[in-house]
DNA sequence: TCTTAATACTACCTTTTAGTAGTATTTAAT
DNA sequence: ATTAAATACTACTAAAAGGTAGTATTAAGA
């Protein structure tokens, strides 16, 4: 019941860059400053260039930077991006998919929860997340 | 997001036994009724005896049955058993232990849902999973 | 042009989770 | 007593997640 660690530093890398507005940061710096491992992590920065999130640029002084605005980047795409997904019609008991007409015997208590927090997720952007009072 | 096999697993098998109200149920049977491949279940049955959620009778006739009233046994309990853990302070970004005064950036928007879900697992007991119209 | 600092790619290793196999032990029924 | 049907124990294998290593490519700057 919690972020893959993969996830979990995308959404603070992501959070970090947008934080620079539009300053490239390079991977070696993110790797110290989040303390997450430089090839580890230089391999989840690929994916993100792959998946959009942001643009790199190559050579020396590259780095990268948000390829949208903060605001169009929700921590929901994050999760989905990287399979962790919180998937409307996913059993919390893996009994297949399901629908009302067709429950787990946790549906009635766990629905209420789980729609607050996918509603959180796909509400809730990078710009959110911005501030200096927070760890990272 | 979402809980270990082994969880689900668990929380299936014990609502399983906890439906057929003192009747013993025997690993073979859940086997096939549950789905959940023999060798598999008979390890997780076995942790859930050492962990006195059930009680096991050994040899012919034997099976599995709660070990205490149905209403007693939290799904929050089982999550802790299997390290499928809904901690109040663990932080959703990995980033160590957290507290009001030192928090993550995806706090704010984190912590109403979480306390949702932690109480719903805390109240939830296998009692209150019953019912014959439900998925197994 | 050469060096250097950066990203990208390919392949591997390690740890954890999921699942399997085989044997030993227990006990009711015959 | 013997058999059969059940749980318990030990050890292994497979797949997924987490992490590492080395090399290739790109581009600014001296
Ligand atoms: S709880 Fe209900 S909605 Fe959620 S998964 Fe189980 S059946 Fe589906
Ligand atoms: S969200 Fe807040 S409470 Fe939750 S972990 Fe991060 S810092 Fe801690």
């Amino acid at each position: 019941m919690e972020l893959s660690n993969t996830t979990q530093y995308a959404i603070r890398m992501l959070s970090y860059i947008a934080n620079s507005h539009g300053k490239l940061q390079n991977a070696k710096e993110l790797s110290t400053i989040l303390t997450i491992p430089y090839k580890f992590l230089t391999k989840i920065l690929t994916q993100l260039v792959k998946s959009e999130f942001i643009i790199s640029i190559r050579g020396r002084e590259g780095g990268y930077k948000l390829a949208k605005p903060a605001s169009e980047i929700m921590v929901l795409d994050i999760l989905n991006q990287f399979g962790d997904i919180v998937k409307e019609n996913q059993c919390i008991l893996g009994i297949g998919t399901c629908d009302s007409e067709n429950k787990c015997s946790l549906h009635d208590q766990w629905v209420i929860p789980k729609e607050m927090m996918i509603k959180m997720f796909a509400q809730t952007s990078l710009e959110n997340l911005e501030g200096d009072e927070f760890k990272i």
